[in-house]
DNA sequence: CGCGCGCCTTGACAAGGATCAACCCGGTAA
DNA sequence: TTACCGGGTTGATCCTTGTCAAGGCGCGCG
């Protein structure tokens, strides 16, 4: 691992806070790695060896059952991912997947059990991360069972205008039924969700948004913090979705 | 608290590897409480002021938004609820009531914080009753976007059956509406697809149930260790829905 | 005893969402 | 340039699920 990597690594929230010693010994039997876009890197079933951290591009977590297949995440970064695997040496519950090119910090789960018992500071922050991964669990659990496949749609498109700063155009930044699958619906329904909130204040063009009315678009389904989130200062919310890139025109 | 509560406290799981003056400073500053069955303990968005730990009866967390609820999960003994929100002194995600009479033990927040930096050994505990809950929901999420609601039904079912020792009768120890909102589906859904398994080697009888045809119900689902569980050695698995009681006949 | 009140079930119907097939469109490679 | 290919859209249709209304069953209370 590079100097400047590690000098990086440091400075993430997950390690800013332990002791030098601390984060000496976990960097030492770490890893760095770089995959290529669309690896596979974990499959769901297997044992959870290594903790997984994000330090560039992104990653799906999905699931699958019978042929069938979902995408419960993306993880940016600084975002980490089967953190509860690996802190209760279990099967994973989740596969994992490159979305594009990625650097990856990968950590041994023994390793990561062993300091987190003898650093304090580091415990808080593995405790933060793991309540953070829980609630947006959570609130992926109820906006699926609370809402229609419509108000969920309508709800993205909203907390993406407001990951983004609250701006009013933007662009989707990753593929339309990655998005149908994370929300819990066919790229047909979703297709078919966007054009009719054409009446509720959306303007689309391709994957540019553009919010002409966020009053009539907030009553197609009236957002709610519990639900869309984001938790103030947040720390470690790095899952959940990419945030939108602002339009370039 | 009497003694013989903190005796039996002090054997819970959560609490059994800690050092002995981390637990009586723990329970210096914690309640035992009773309340009665309906009561209501807690409201989503309200701050997270105390750890809740389940000792006796049993609690049901459910969330609502714009006048829809759904069950998420019951907390059975000894489980605990709350614990992200209390662990990032944030709002909670979800409302809670007890479904019968219940003793509960109450935690300040800002106590279990302390206590959590100074003895690794709670640190591990509450870190692993942490992960617990979010493979749970995890689980459950994946549950709802991965199966039809007959598959879910199946599913509650042979897990029910599981739960009581592999048993082939037992009787639902809750509502059934209550386990159709859990499930995400409404009642009458719930007892079309109850009736409909009746072809898949099912017998009910009121809450009884008889699974005839182990093969047959397992066909109408095909059950997942990484859908329905349980986790291996699995420590704190207090959420979920409750196990079955044998029958009686 | 019988009345009322939950809980559950049943039926008819409507709506939401999935499926299947066709087509479009922008990018890339031959 | 042309052919292709993958993502996206659209339309027709079917299936699943929710909604509304009615009725049954069990149980406690007047």
């Amino acid at each position: 691992m590079r100097p400047q990597d590690l000098a990086e690594t440091r400075n993430l929230p997950l390690f800013s806070t332990m002791l030098t010693a601390s984060f000496d010994a976990l960097m030492h039997s770490a890893s760095a790695m770089r995959f290529p876009a669309g690896q596979d890197l974990i499959r769901q079933g297997a044992r959870a060896d290594y903790l997984h951290v994000v330090v560039e591009g992104s990653v799906e977590l999905y699931a699958d059952w019978k042929g069938r297949s979902t995408t419960m995440a993306v993880v940016q970064p600084v975002g980490t991912f089967i953190l509860a695997a690996c802190v209760r040496d279990l099967p994973y519950l989740m596969s994992a997947r490159t979305l594009e090119a990625s650097r990856l910090l990968m950590i041994p789960a023994t390793d990561l059990r062993a300091i987190f018992r003898r650093d304090p500071e580091f415990a808080v922050a593995i405790v933060g991360e793991l309540a953070g991964a829980f609630r947006s669990m959570a609130r992926h659990a109820k906006n699926l069972k609370l809402r229609t496949s419509r108000e969920r749609v309508a709800g993205y498109l909203l907390r993406q205008s407001n990951l983004a700063g609250g701006v009013d155009r933007f662009v989707l930044q990753i593929e339309k039924r990655l998005v149908a699958s994370y929300l819990g619906m066919t790229a047909e329904n979703l297709s078919r969700a966007l054009k009719s909130l054409e009446k509720s204040g959306v303007v689309l063009q391709g994957h540019a948004v553009t919010i002409t009315d966020l009053a009539l678009l907030s009553a197609a389904c009236e957002p709610d913090i519990l639900i869309d989130g984001p938790d103030p200062q947040a720390i470690g919310d790095g899952e959940g979705l990419p945030g939108p890139a602002l339009s370039s025109k």
